[in-house]
DNA sequence: TGTTAATGGTTAATTGTCGAAACTATTTTA
DNA sequence: TAAAATAGTTTCGACAATTAACCATTAACA
């Protein structure tokens, strides 16, 4: 077996694992988000994904719509949306016009604080059983797979 | 700073830098899926993943819904398209008359073999930046996550 | 400079998906 | 054997997403 074949095996092993890890994963995340922001704020999921994306800097609809790869006019109704419940605020960008900059109210903010300090206890209480090494290996794992998106 | 709260820190890090990477990378598979799913086989993001469960065993309804958590009606007309579709067969066991058992056809097997060969594909093209080294660390560090799941 | 093209966003109409409630059928339990 | 629990489906109402058409603003260029 030579050198390339070999290191194949390996990604597609990781590859494999992978599938094996994340979905259940993510699934367990979202279940845990939806419980927060369902039963306690009373948002769905995918507004917090919005108010998220804003909260990151995504400010726009069109940049909404890039970044969740749905369709303007799906974000533009869920911004409208969160707008009537006082979430998020619309105003005109004075240099371009055709700019609706969006941003979290004082209110959106702090459901978000919420939302994430509850979720981030979880996840901790969640990876808790790692061991220092593993928590270490993860975080760089992490840290290089951000490198390559 | 204590033992406990250095590692308390590093979790915060670990939960952090898992907020930055996850999500992006989540939506890269699925827009990846979505181009082999929909554009070369009509079907939708969320109908490989009940395929996909069907395929690992999840072989009924009610444990469909379960780990997708989704309503079982929601489950029931997925699974009526896809059967409509000839990817999936209902059968009754003769153990329980109450369960119905769900199982690939060879097409649906046929279709799930070509759409995971393909993200297979662009996943490891995707991670062959990484070195030896990071798919090793990427490799434990999705088995310790199993591992806690 | 004035017309055209491109960008940013919304509205309207349609489709599709999900969930709750109600239902049938089967099996388990008391 | 009657009641309860389990498995699945059907119906119906609510919500979310898409396409097409539209308005306003800015950029391109002939």
């Amino acid at each position: 077996m030579d050198e390339s074949t070999r290191s194949s095996e390996k990604l597609r092993q990781a590859v494999d694992v992978f599938w094996e890890t994340f979905p259940p994963l993510w699934r367990m995340i979202h279940v845990h988000i939806r419980e927060v922001a369902v039963e306690q704020f009373n948002i769905t999921v995918e507004q917090f994904h919005i108010l998220r994306h804003i909260r990151r800097g995504r400010d726009s609809v069109s940049a909404l719509a890039e970044a969740k790869d749905i369709s303007r006019p799906a974000i533009s109704q869920s911004v409208d949306l969160l707008v009537t419940r006082g979430l998020i605020v619309r105003s005109i960008d004075p240099q371009d016009r055709r700019h609706v900059k969006l941003d979290l109210t004082a209110d959106g903010n702090a459901l978000m604080d919420a939302i994430f300090g509850d979720t981030r206890q979880w996840m901790m209480k969640t990876l808790e059983p790692l061991s220092a090494d593993e928590i270490q290996a993860l975080t760089c794992s992490m840290e290089s797979l951000k490198k390559i998106l």
